[in-house]
DNA sequence: CTGCCGCTATGAGGGCGGTTCATGGATCCG
DNA sequence: CGGATCCATGAACCGCCCTCATAGCGGCAG
């Protein structure tokens, strides 16, 4: 039915464009192009692939499985590209340099980054690493290093949530979970937990079932920051991972829990081909550096 | 200087038919294009890289240290954007397909890949294995995959010879060295040692300084079918490693060398792009399934 | 030195593909 | 039903890439 089909980076842009976008109006703008040019190359695409990309409709356009792989695949294509110029034109020893996207949770992000990015700029001037915190919740940040959003991401990794079989990635840390609690408050125990969404009970549950004791009641935030902060305004008593204890305020007191306590498990997720490349690479150097 | 450098596919295929062909006149043919074509398109290339990538001649073109990179990498582009067809295409999840290309040394072309191969083209009849066979000296079979030549390569994995940390992959057996020598010969020992350029001699070396005989002569073969067939005829002996062995004709016989015995290690390579491809997946898990 | 024979470079012209513009068709909404 | 907002489609346009023809360059043989 086909020889070789050809793809042009052209094709590609519009491809990720329309799955952004979520329809082919919407696309047109970004690329600096019309609707009937988006119209026309997705015409084009799905008959070089014999296969239907999108459903469209009233509401835009919705990727079918087939688009949602095309568009994963694209995007990893129109990274390598970028890649394969920067790195072309470096004398591949010595500087290293370029964009270099990373997706954390918020607390890996505040906490863990700041200084291993510290050490990379240094090292290498021409890196430019932006942060895009993400909600570890469903695909979390392993997810936009799969769908080609993010080079590398950094992940909470267990039992619940191995490394992708089409990503790698490794172990950087594991950290315990600490009890706290507003400082100098005589009866911790009594006041209600402070949960918030991203926080995977998974890893906290099999300790809540050795204890003897239940809290009383149980609230809900919106992220570790604002447990922190709530538990800071003697409103509750939290168990948190000590990532989100970094420079936690005066007002709240950290206990440990023991030996018997709950940890996660922390580390790097990304794309298979982008592992390959200096940046990357550099980078992995220096999380592995903080590791000690 | 430049903002998005799109690079055509058609102008990748030209980078790769070049540094293949060696010359802008002998890479038009198998481009079916002409000498102007690649010169323009060259011309264009390189203006957009601003790097110059061919050093041209009167003996043709050959590739500067920044081509070199850009044929690896585009190579690589163009085989991700082959699997981004296939896999679009294909349900991802059940039946797998398209080529994949293979290079191995030639004992694990003969010896290994049969019974693996067949056990996965029965799971993935759709699957197109070719099996390249590459002397495993110099950059050896890693080297054909660092360059974009195959998907995956079986290669000899030591401390001389570690992964390139550009790539990923690792060991699927230790196979020990034996002596084979003539059947019924009544001094073994007394024979000349055949040896083949192929056989990495640091394995051996270890074991032969910590024996109390060294062998009267020293003959090179071309390769380890060679030597096998020349101590079939009576004309010496030799140390070989397991795999080349499997099928030894009866007119020689091997003798294990002991506890000490040195041993050699046998392991993939591919690239870490295509190491998320469901058919690279597939012949790892065929092959890791034959390390038992 | 000169004619010849490999290369690559370059300029002019033509064809094809992608973009635009204008319009049509479908669907939802008030 | 008119309006709004999508996508589809066809014709015209424009630019890019390719081909053809030719020039330039460096050896090599006589």
């Amino acid at each position: 039915m086909d020889g070789t089909v050809d793809l042009a980076p052209q094709e590609l842009r519009t491809l990720v464009a329309v799955a952004d976008a979520g329809g082919f109006s919407a696309a047109a703008v970004p690329l600096g192009s019309t609707q009937s040019a988006v119209s026309h190359a997705m015409r084009g695409i799905e008959r070089k692939l014999g296969v239907v990309l999108f459903e469209r409709g009233r509401y835009g356009a919705r990727a079918t499985p087939a688009g949602a792989r095309a568009v994963a695949h694209a995007r990893r294509v129109l990274r390598m590209l970028e890649v394969m110029v920067t790195e072309t034109r470096g004398p591949g020893t010595g500087a290293v340099g370029g964009p270099l996207r990373i997706a954390a949770f918020r607390s890996a992000a505040l906490h863990l980054l700041p200084p291993v990015l510290e050490r990379l700029t240094a090292a290498h001037p021409a890196i430019e690493p932006t942060v895009h915190v993400v909600r570890e919740i469903g695909p979390g940040t392993a997810g936009e290093v799969a769908q080609g959003r993010a080079d590398l991401g950094i992940a909470t990794i267990g039992t619940g949530s191995p490394i992708p079989p089409e990503l790698v990635g490794d172990v950087l840390l594991e950290e315990p979970y600490a009890l706290v609690h507003p400082a100098g408050h005589p009866a911790p125990r009594s006041l209600p937990l402070v949960d918030w969404a991203e926080n995977c009970s998974s890893y906290t549950r099999a300790w809540w079932a050795a204890q003897d004791w239940i809290p009383a009641a149980s609230v809900r935030a919106e992220d570790d920051g604002a447990v922190l902060s709530m538990v800071g305004s003697g409103f509750g008593m939290a168990i948190m991972p000590r990532l989100s204890l970094t420079a936690a305020p005066s007002s709240v007191e950290v206990t440990d829990l023991g030996a018997e306590r709950p940890t996660r498990t922390v580390g790097y997720v990304t794309t298979p081909e982008l592992a390959a490349t200096a940046a990357v690479r550099a980078l992995v150097r220096e999380l592995r550096a903080g590791k000690k």
